[in-house]
DNA sequence: AATAGATTCAACCGCCTGAGG
DNA sequence: TCCTCAGGCGGTTGAATCTAT
């Protein structure tokens, strides 16, 4: 049975009744009842409110015992942070808000809750949901999400992230590469984002710290796949590693909303043009929450990566295929062993390889930590250690990824050249989103930042 | 006006974390 | 060290609403 009330926001809702609370308002005095679901109505929210009022925010279970609210204590709460918390925000978001999220996304990914903190009045939910609205809207219309200075800051923060990861690993674990143990420290993987390999390199700089991401990238560049996919990479994690982990390892996108490379669609497509609803323009992501190997949830919804490729470059673009990339890291690894066995940290030589190289690379970036953010020197400096068995790897993949007007690297501008490596809002227009105005732009517009 | 499909958003669910015993 | 519990977080669901036909 289900009967129609108005909520404080005057609006009507069909309520599962069944529970016999329902017509005291959801008031369970005696506090035995089944706990009510579904929509609040205002009477309930009285109740909260008021207890609220009486005893400050927190013990919420105790709301139920004693105000006689037939909800659970999740659900006092949700109620209350989401809706009836005096210093919330009503209405949609401002430009300037909708600027922010997107920036704190590529800055911290699906961190909701801590989105929420920076923008004041504003709930984890709220913001989620737009969020993924928007993402749906641009997935539709083939655009990505991120404008393209967000996609340096993007980049920028996930270097920092990355390098304290290392430096913070390091000081437990001062031997990586040593490790039997299958229980394998989070942050190893952090740095092990599939989906970077796939960047276009005229926008994504290559942090000089990020060397497994150009590992990663070599496997591919060589027609090589890495020794493990990002499933059973997981599947060797500790399970109170790996779900959190796995947000920082594939791109936090853990939704499915992102369950593609979100910048691919526009990346070899030179005739994009812009959402005009959006407070700015948009391009191709370099951002890091794109799993390329579908790990997640993926939405029926979004285009598969092999559906995008058939329209995504012209044959002579620089890059593979992303459709022989997609096969790549699919099929087992040229000259690798057959048994599946071989995917196990232990005895995969190629992991060993890849936690020596990092290790490597740490030394190698203590040592001219100060220097060299770009992609050029790293190769150089780090990547290129004559030990390492990844080094040569590791430098053909610059080679492999040459822009394609054949400019060097280094010309491309360092993250260091923008203003405080960050991205303001204000400078948006005198960012590389200047070239891209905002009702519609080109790749070849953008590319010539 | 009716209908279907798309979109929005409130709420729930399951899991993780940290505190306390 | 283990267990329990509360709080918090992120993903998902489904009803309400909107829009197009």
């Amino acid at each position: 049975m289900s009967i129609t009330v108005e909520t404080d926001d005057m609006m009507t809702s069909k309520v599962d009744v069944d529970s016999p609370d329902e017509a005291t308002g959801g008031v369970n005095a005696g506090g035995s009842e089944p706990l009510k679901k579904g929509p609040w109505t205002s009477a309930e929210d009285a109740i909260l409110m008021d207890y609220v009022m009486k005893h400050g925010e927190g013990n919420w279970n105790a709301v139920q015992k004693q105000s006689g609210l037939a909800r659970c204590g999740k659900s006092c709460r949700l109620r209350w942070a989401n809706h009836l918390r005096p210093d919330l925000k009503k209405g949609a978001f401002t430009p300037e808000e909708e600027r922010r999220i997107v920036e704190l996304h590529a800055k911290m990914g699906n961190k909701w809750a801590r989105m929420a903190a920076e923008l004041p009045g504003r709930t984890d939910n709220e913001i989620k949901n737009y969020w993924n609205t928007r993402i749906k809207r641009h997935q539709r219309a083939g655009l990505p999400v991120y404008p393209p200075d967000i996609c340096f800051l993007a980049s920028q923060n996930k270097q920092n992230e990355e390098l304290s990861a290392f430096s913070s690993a390091d000081a437990q674990n001062p031997d990586v590469s040593g490790t039997n143990d299958f229980d394998i420290p989070a942050v190893e993987f952090k740095n092990l984002e599939l989906n970077r390999p796939l960047y276009p390199p005229p926008l994504f700089e290559i942090p000089s710290n990020s060397l497994l991401d150009i590992t990663v990238s070599s496997f591919l560049a060589q027609g090589h796949s890495p020794p493990y996919n990002s499933t059973s990479f997981l599947s060797t994690m500790h399970p109170s590693k790996r779900i959190r982990g796995s947000e920082s390892m594939f791109g936090s996108n853990g939704g499915s909303l992102l369950g593609q490379p979100l910048g691919f669609s526009s990346y070899n497509n030179h005739n994009v043009t812009y959402d005009d609803h959006l407070p700015f323009s948009s391009i191709v992501i370099p951002g890091s929450h794109a799993p390329l190997n579908g790990n997640s949830s993926s939405s029926e919804e979004l285009p598969s990566l092999q559906n995008q490729t058939a329209n995504w470059g012209p044959p002579s673009s620089p890059l593979p295929s992303l459709e022989s990339i997609d096969t790549l890291i699919h099929s087992p690894p040229a000259g690798h062993s057959e048994s599946g066995s071989d995917l196990s940290p232990r005895n995969s030589g190629l992991l060993d390889a890849m936690l020596y190289g990092s290790h490597t690379m740490k030394a190698s970036t203590d040592n001219s930590h100060q220097e060299k953010e770009t992609f050029g020197d790293a190769v150089d400096n780090s990547y290129a250690d004559p030990i390492s068995p990844l080094s040569h790897f590791s430098a053909s993949v610059f080679s492999e990824y040459a822009p394609i007007d054949g400019s060097s690297l280094h010309e491309f501008p360092s993250l260091a050249t923008m203003p405080g490596c960050k991205v303001k809002q204000e400078n948006v227009a005198t960012s590389s989103g200047q070239a891209c105005g905002r009702d519609s732009c080109t790749w070849d517009a953008m590319s010539t930042v």
